[in-house]
DNA sequence: TCGGATGTTTTTAACGTTCAAAACGTCCGT
DNA sequence: ACGGACGTTTTGAACGTTAAAAACATCCGA
């Protein structure tokens, strides 16, 4: 394996030249950077990441720990992971993996990969309401950015990026009201989580801004289960409220309302019409397909290494993208 | 951030000795390390993981290519990468993510990580047939281990880990059998595929050991869509063959399936028993359950790693691990 | 009391890179 | 011809760690 030494005496230059004809190429003479870059070549040089590294004190690699949480939150990790990993190459950097407990507990590990120089700095993800972790890691000084916010009622430590949830609740109702539904009901979780609270306000204020009745149409779901959505669409169905629609907060309580509505001989799509959040593989994959809002997870990935690398100058670091709705036979499209 | 020459300094050693005091404790005295011990709690000490790597030419990093692949293929990666994950912490080691485009135009990426001194070597997965990768790999020197066969004729180059796909399908076949059903049918993928192969090969001898017909009940699919699996079905039930079994190849052929029957009024696990391959989400989320083989993805990431990092002396280096059968409701428990 | 064996600690020299400063040229205006 | 300005290249030192060898103790048996 070639290092700088062979290639300065290959090119008949010092090792710094060689350096410098990789980091600073217009510091040489023309025909000096074509000699030195034809023994680069010729030696198939590349530079020890290693040495680099602990000479700039940057390794240019950046943490994200992978969830260890029940399936369904899994869903779209992947396609996360993926973007992600893409958005950190396009600036030359890498994405490390690890493992830690959830809250406060795993901080320890954060500031260990830190401490030892394995990681620059992090991408937050699955933020939980009043996730510890954004102000543990702003109080060390270790870099970080947040996918997602942490709903507290003060501001928010750390620069973040978000889809904006009561915006894609609203398209929802919105793209309802368009085919024609009018009583449109909302499936949600407790009152505990930001995000909730979030995408219901969102069904909440579009249904009152197209005159559309919200008493008695919103349920709360104790847990993110298929069984919990479908408890929740038969309780709407059992009160007698005449749903033609359903705004659900994910994509699996969704699933459940659609199983409980074809268990009672309903047609989604025709009878009564279903939507579900962040277009995870199980959307094209039930009956009907399901109306889904998907996130733009280029752009979020994208996003966050702009931010998290610093070169965000001047731009703002609180950055809120739009979902895309995604439209299937579950809200019975034409 | 305390440095190893801090932390001799305040412990009055060598720096030598506050390093060895880390790497090979029984070489000191016992009340000199326990002073150094001290000396490196109060001061916080962490090594620098760049440092180290630069001297010993070992950066304790696998690189894992993360696939950009259609959605169904990723269904159980975030399983695989958290069992990865845990399994390389296990020995101090981490993950590094990676993209690279498929086949022989992905090497100069994988070349040019190792080359960098990124990572130490590789974990494979999404190994297709006949991949490329392996031989190129095997000829640079470079370390890595598969996570799937190559199907090869010839010997495989360098170790790899699998799950016996024969054995999961004729354990579904065997389940099937031990619950009634008689006349077994397998959908399937193209011929082309060796994992395909694999697994209808289970399907056919387990059916020939326990007497069942084979002859025309296997179904070749051109993709693995859920199209193409409800057609599968479909052709099974019209052309007359009493079918009351099927094992599919994967989960998205057995919801295919699923849904081709309830679309013409059987009742799953009743009328007519469905299993799948890998216990994806899906298998858990679909209206009766689906009875699927899950692999085992803590042994298969700990054999990986364990293969990888040489601390497998003298142990086979090819590795083919049971999967497990996971029954619901697509095959009528009790 | 001395040589050797053993156990503990220090010294020296790397690993491959980049930073900062110094050195070397070349060109120009005076 | 000289001083300065600029452009290019080299020198020396450092980043934080570990391998290998040397140095220093201590203890034992002869």
């Amino acid at each position: 394996m070639a290092t700088l030494k062979q290639v300065a005496a290959h090119a008949e230059v010092s090792v710094q030249t060689v350096s410098n004809a990789l980091n600073a190429p217009h510091r040489l003479r023309p025909d000096t950077l074509e000699r030195v870059n034809r023994s680069i070549e010729l030696l198939n040089y590349r530079p020890n990441r290693n040495a680099r590294s602990l000479r700039t004190s940057s390794v240019e690699l950046i943490g994200y720990c992978v969830p260890d949480w029940p399936d369904q939150t899994h869903l779209v990790m992947d396609q996360f992971l993926h973007a992600l990993c893409a958005a950190a190459e396009r600036t030359g950097r890498h994405i490390l993996l690890f493992t830690a407990p959830p809250g406060v507990d795993g901080m320890p590990t954060y500031d260990d990969l830190h401490a030892r120089r394995l990681v620059d700095g992090f991408v937050l993800s699955q933020t939980e309401t009043h996730d510890p972790r954004h102000g543990w890691l702003k109080e060390q000084g270790i870099p970080f950015v947040s996918f997602g916010r942490v709903w507290k009622e003060t501001t928010q430590p750390g620069p973040w990026v978000d889809v904006d949830g009561a915006a894609g609740s609203a398209m929802a109702v919105r793209h309802l009201y368009d085919t024609g539904r009018r009583r449109i009901a909302f499936i949600g979780w407790p009152k505990s989580s930001g995000l909730g609270e979030d995408r219901l306000g969102g069904w909440r204020d579009e249904c009152k801004a197209l005159g559309l009745p919200t008493a008695g149409l919103s349920v709360r779901c104790r847990e993110d289960s298929l069984d919990e959505g479908a408890r929740a669409a038969a309780s709407l169905l059992d009160a007698g409220r005449e749903v033609d629609g359903i705004v659900a907060l994910s994509d699996i309580l969704a699933l459940g309302a659609l199983r409980e509505l074809t268990r009672r001989g309903l047609t989604p799509g025709r009878d009564l019409s279903v939507t579900g959040f962040d277009d995870s593989p199980l959307a094209d994959v039930v009956a009907p397909g399901l109306t889904s809002l998907r996130q733009p997870m280029d752009d979020i990935a994208g996003e966050l290494i702009t931010i998290l690398t610093g070169s965000a100058d001047g731009r703002p670091v609180e950055r809120l993208l739009q979902p895309e709705l995604v439209i299937r036979g579950s809200t019975a499209p034409g």
